[in-house]
RNA sequence: UGCCCGGUGGUGUAAUGGUAGCACAGCAGAUUUUGAUUCUGCUUGUCUAGGUUCGAAUCCUAGCCGGGUAACCA
């Protein structure tokens, strides 16, 4: 990991603090032990990389563990396929969890034996309340619950009873064990919360084993203190159910680690809950969970974000209680920061307008040396071909250009990146659309590698390619997915999908890149000088087809003409 | 309406009772064979009202505003 993501010497963040205390005062034996326990119900994306880098950080900094722990305690929602992404995921992002990965599924005999000791102690109980029937007895925030008529059950009976639950006598719904506590609680997490749920369902990992599944609550808790963590470091919703998440560590006498919260990652201008992703996913909006569009971890590596820029990114947004939002521009900025200095230049043309260099002959062409970086000797050169046609970009001609305009115009001059400067004479149109379609220039042979020994002055350098040696690409452009910032502008009743921003993919066609970018291979990024960072796009390249994701664009002056 | 948590420039984030700093964004300038990068400078902030204190962003009280919370989801 690079010197800008080291934490030395930055402040300590709220739960760094709290880490760096309890170290301090000895506690756990100064031992630190975090985890990252995703549902694996769905695929990672940025807002799981903040606390991936916090879990997996703190454990690093501190000299301790990181477990990789899956919550599948509802087989309905689970399923390996998720298993798998998220594992790759995490060692992609650059961390290595501690041991093999965990799964709460491998502590259901553990947990059932845990609510056998809470029905001996009296403190939980068999209830045959519906969902209808509980949620009425629960009361509300202004008034007390009621007691379950089957809160009084004896003990016997309760461990009969959980025992058949278990042993699959009674349909899905019948019965549930609930923690006895207060029901009168202001914190509703303490209203007799559910442990267990009868799921005549096929789990991704225990089969048919079960069919009685632990809940959150009850899971959650034990499995830290079963893989001995110390600090369980999860997002702020979960806040109201600390209380709760003690008692039961209280309540069966094992080993208690600290919970604490922090806000979740809200970027603008994307959508970051599961469920709304999952929708983009199956109504088509997007190609899959890996669409360079996604905020998906496999979104945006197929983007082409490095793994260190999304790093970068998590540490350098903080770490609070504070819900904020974060703008989309800081994790492009996070990208650009660290492509500026790995990216290898290349030229490549988008959107091609030919350019004929009348006073060089068809049959002369020369090679001339680029630098693969300006500011980095060691990064080499290659060769590119001048010819006397030539691709320039479109936009870099202007027939009526303001005065703003520095790129080419009729008469005027520009330097072609590497090469020589060329005068443009005549712009050809198409006589019946009037579109331009090719342009007449000259080159001044005493501009060799771009340089006016004259001492004049040519303010406007392009990027060009050579039309005998260039090869054909498709290249792929990319906005945000959402029109407005936040989701929460949305009107109720209206489909969040209305604010969809329908430019989010551009597909350009038939672009021109300089020959060495046919030997692009997947996972190298590239500055495409003046247009942007650019990837191999690793599902949809093949040997006969070159396509290029746009990760994100250079940042352009406001005021260019 | 109860309970819990939070509130520092436009956006985030530091300052741990003692000079309100940093990043991003913005603006201005320098350099530049990428209108990029780099460099320099600038603008903008402690929710409100009381209190404690020699001194408060920080501690206390009240208010205001924001978020979470009443699945057999996690």
């Amino acid at each position: 990991m690079s010197e800008d993501e080291g934490a030395s010497s930055a402040p300590l963040d709220f739960i760094r603090q709290r880490v760096a205390d309890d170290v301090a005062a000895g506690k756990h034996g100064g031992r630190v032990q975090t985890r990252f326990p995703p549902e694996p119900n769905g695929y990672l994306h940025i807002g799981h990389a903040k606390s991936i880098c916090l879990n997996f950080g703190i454990a690093a900094e501190f000299g301790g563990r990181c477990n990789l722990r899956f919550d599948d305690t509802n087989p309905l929602a689970e399923d390996t396929e998720y298993v798998e992404s998220i594992k790759e995921d995490v060692r992609w992002l650059g961390f290595q969890w501690d041991g093999p990965e965990y799964y709460a599924s491998d502590y259901f005999t553990a947990l059932y034996e845990m609510a056998e000791r809470l029905i001996l102690a009296g403190k939980a109980y068999v209830c045959s309340l519906n969902v209808d029937q509980v949620r009425q007895y629960r009361g509300s925030w202004n008034s007390p619950g009621q007691d379950s008529p089957d809160r009084g059950r004896s003990i016997e009976e309760n461990l009969d009873l959980f025992r058949r639950m278990k042993a699959g006598e009674f349909p899905d719904g019948m019965y549930t064990l609930r923690a006895k506590i207060d029901m009168a609680s202001p914190n509703m997490n303490l209203r007799d919360p559910a442990l267990y749920r009868i799921r005549h369902a096929h789990h991704h990992r225990t089969g048919d084993q079960w069919c009685i599944y632990p809940n959150y609550d009850f899971a959650h808790g034990q499995s830290d203190s079963l893989e001995g963590i110390t600090h369980s470091i999860c997002t702020l919703e979960f806040e109201d159910h600390r209380p709760l998440y003690e008692w039961f560590l209280e309540a069966l006498e094992i080993h208690q680690p600290q919970q604490i919260e922090f806000a979740r990652l809200n970027l603008t201008n994307t959508v970051m809950s599961k469920r709304r992703l999952l929708e983009l996913v199956k109504t088509g909006r997007v190609s899959g969970w890996d669409d360079p569009r996604m905020p998906t971890i496999c979104g945006l590596r197929r983007r082409g974000y490095s793994p260190q820029a999304i790093r970068q990114f998590c540490t350098s947004i903080g770490v609070t209680k504070f819900n904020s939002t974060t703008p989309m521009a800081r994790l492009e900025e996070a990208l650009r920061h660290d492509l500026n200095e790995s990216a290898p230049r290349a030229m490549a043309v988008l959107e091609p307008l030919k350019v004929v260099i009348e006073n060089l002959p068809a049959e002369v062409s020369e090679t001339r040396s680029a630098a693969n970086h300006p500011a980095k000797p060691e990064m080499g050169t290659r060769e590119i071909v001048f010819g006397r046609e030539i691709y320039i970009e479109r936009a870099d001609f202007m027939e009526e250009a303001p005065k703003s305009f520095f790129r080419l115009k009729p008469g005027g001059e520009v330097r072609l990146r590497f090469a020589y400067v060329i005068k443009c004479h005549e712009v050809v149109k198409d006589p019946q659309t009037g579109e331009i379609i090719e342009l007449r220039c000259t080159y001044d042979p005493e501009t060799s590698g771009g340089k006016t020994p004259d001492g004049r002055k040519v303010k406007g350098t392009i990027h060009w390619v050579s039309a005998a040696t260039a090869v054909d690409a498709e290249v792929r452009l990319y906005e945000n997915l959402l029109l407005v910032e936040s989701l929460a502008e949305v009107a109720e009743g209206e489909d969040w999908k209305d604010q969809l921003n329908p430019g989010s993919l551009r597909v350009l066609q038939g672009c021109k890149v300089e020959p060495s970018l046919a030997g692009a291979a997947v996972g190298q990024n590239y500055q495409f000088e003046r247009n942007g960072y650019f990837c191999l796009d690793a599902r949809d390249s093949g040997a006969e087809r070159l396509v290029f994701n746009r990760s994100v664009s250079l940042r352009e002056a406001s005021d260019k003409g």
